[in-house]
DNA sequence: TTGTAGGCGTTATCAC
DNA sequence: GTGATAACGCCTACAA
């Protein structure tokens, strides 16, 4: 059936040319004579000769191949984002012609460690960066050893301008994503909008509690910003817990740092609500969680973010001055998902969610 | 900081050796005098001296690396199984020696072209196939190809035995998995225990109901097992709809053959169910979405799974017989997770789930 | 026990 | 426009 793998050597000698032209006919077209050309490539064809990438790779020093870490997915629920963002990665890698090397770690440190490796054993051309945060020692230990990279995330430093950043890096949107929803339950009569945040922050938190402090100042709520906010762990039991303080506040509408959050502050006002009102609640992530159970959750681009990040790099890694390619520092803007609630205790026949 | 990365030669020549013993020292060190030996490892260490892959694999036609499909996940519920299945095998990959390369492909079809992409360029050294199904033009191909693999998922053939495969496969234990979950309902005091599957069914949903039926037979109800059962579609919305017509047939538990019927179910029975009764429901694949609501549900070792696969494929491709390693077909038995629904109406303040 | 020679498949360089 | 020559870094013989 497939024959065995045809080298240079064997089609230059199947067609009587050296196999010097056959690499040229496939790397430099323009060096060629057309009619060489043309016979070198339908043997090309006809043969399923396929350069080995060992080799070239040998003797380019270019692997086409980027790695990236699989981050242990903590929260299952928010481990959601991970999936959809390795996904559209491996697309945009596989049409941009780079294969995707995957290596797993628990810290920073480690994957230092194996990016070295990888560096070192595999060659492989560039990395991308997941969960940035301030003072990460993957970028500067990137930047050090002069290594190609892109993140996905900004760099969360406090005293520096990420825009000013060397390395680039796509992100999305968070201040962006809680200030529409806050916009939405504004829209919807709520004024007394609160705001579950996480208590460790890294920045990304602190982004997104932005957005609503923003939508809401600028409705002319602002007075009470702190009264209406609290930050906790992030899983659904500290979602349901935060609840009551929250409602003791006067709080009638909560804009949620992430999906286990809203899940179940969602469930708790469910319960102590009298059944005609509706919680109000909006997630962030929206994870298949949000969707199964009807909550409406911001939804950041992570797709077209993966795709963004391919751009670049491979830009870079063509050698293209930083100028010309595509934007070198990238702010998504997320959109809302409006859902009506589901499978929480209510009757809702099929719908379209 | 780093040095210029040293090769066999350049190492060689900073100790006054030849590449060869170097080379001897690293794999084949009873060839060389311990003395010398120590020297060489010495400088080896100090230099941080790492083989080049691509010139080793370049000479012995191994790339000491295993290709992946990564399939769009359909149901984000569902893709969370897929998530920890591609951690555990990284990290196994990885801890035996190989590295992990990532494709994407819409069907069957494509997936074939991919890997005999990635044979002929990147000279994988096998691969990792999941979904299998009957008919499955994967595995087929493959041993026509004379490619190592391992699938995780039996080859769901009505005719042939599984267990004569001529390819190793580590499977999960369906079965075993709804037959504890219903005898669990059983414990309760539940008679007429319900199954709710899947329509197209390709052999695995047919393994869970299988499960169920035992149980149910074992218990002395299996009389009016099809009265007791329906398929329809994998999503929430189809489980909820499932649950008027069981109902009526009095049904009184359900075990659900994936997490969205679980789910869907759970919460139509909620609604309808008086508020003393709580609904008696299994899920299947344990997902995050099950976690966070509180449900029950029957968890595949999917890490386990992952592990056994490279450990069988890693064996295959060190050449050892297939007699004297792990075993070449086993299948796992899942564990049931019991959980007290939680966000689903109800106030349980802090669950330990 | 150690060293020498050759080649894996490719591309860069430089003659012709 | 085309083809010979020389690496890239490693490993497997075989010779010393």
């Amino acid at each position: 059936m497939t024959q065995k793998k045809p080298t240079l050597v064997s089609l230059a000698e199947s067609i009587g040319v050296s196999r010097q032209t056959v690499s040229n006919a496939l790397n430099a077209p323009q060096r060629v004579k057309p009619a060489t050309r043309e016979r070198v490539l339908k043997a090309v064809r006809e043969s399923g000769y396929r350069p080995s990438a060992a080799a070239r790779q040998l003797r380019t020093r270019r692997s086409m191949d980027l790695g990236l870490r699989l981050t242990p997915a903590t929260d299952g629920i928010n481990g959601a984002v991970q999936d959809r963002f390795l996904h559209a990665l491996t697309e945009a890698a596989q049409d941009a012609g780079y294969r995707l090397t995957l290596y797993s770690a628990r810290d920073d440190e480690e994957e230092i460690r194996h990016i070295d490796e990888l560096l070192h054993v595999a060659d492989l051309d560039g990395f991308v960066l997941t969960g940035t945060h301030a003072g990460d020692p993957r970028t500067a230990w990137l930047q050090e050893h002069a290594v190609p990279f892109a993140a996905f995330g900004r760099p969360w430093s406090r005293t520096e301008d990420p825009f000013a950043s060397a390395h680039p890096w796509v992100d999305i949107d968070g201040a962006a994503g809680t200030e529409s929803a806050t916009g939405f339950l504004l829209e919807q009569g709520h004024r007394r909008i609160g705001f579950l945040g996480w208590r460790p922050d890294e920045g990304l938190g602190d982004d997104r509690r932005s957005g609503w402090q923003r939508a809401m100042e600028a409705a002319g709520i602002g007075g009470s910003l702190d009264e209406l906010s609290t930050a906790t762990d992030d899983d659904v039991a500290a979602g349901a817990a935060a609840v009551e303080g929250l409602l003791a506040r006067g709080v009638t509408a909560l804009v949620c740092v992430s999906d286990s959050l809203a899940l179940g502050a969602f469930a708790q006002l469910r319960a102590v609500l009298p059944a005609e009102r509706e919680p109000a609640v909006v997630g962030f992530d929206d994870t298949p969680v949000a969707a199964a159970v009807g909550l409406s959750s911001v939804a950041p681009p992570v797709a077209d973010a993966a795709r963004r990040i391919i751009a670049v790099l491979s830009h870079m890694l063509a050698g293209r001055p930083a100028g010309e390619g595509p934007q070198q520092h990238q702010v998504l803007k997320p959109a809302l998902v409006v859902r009506t609630p589901y499978a929480l205790g209510r009757v809702v026949p099929r719908p379209g969610g």
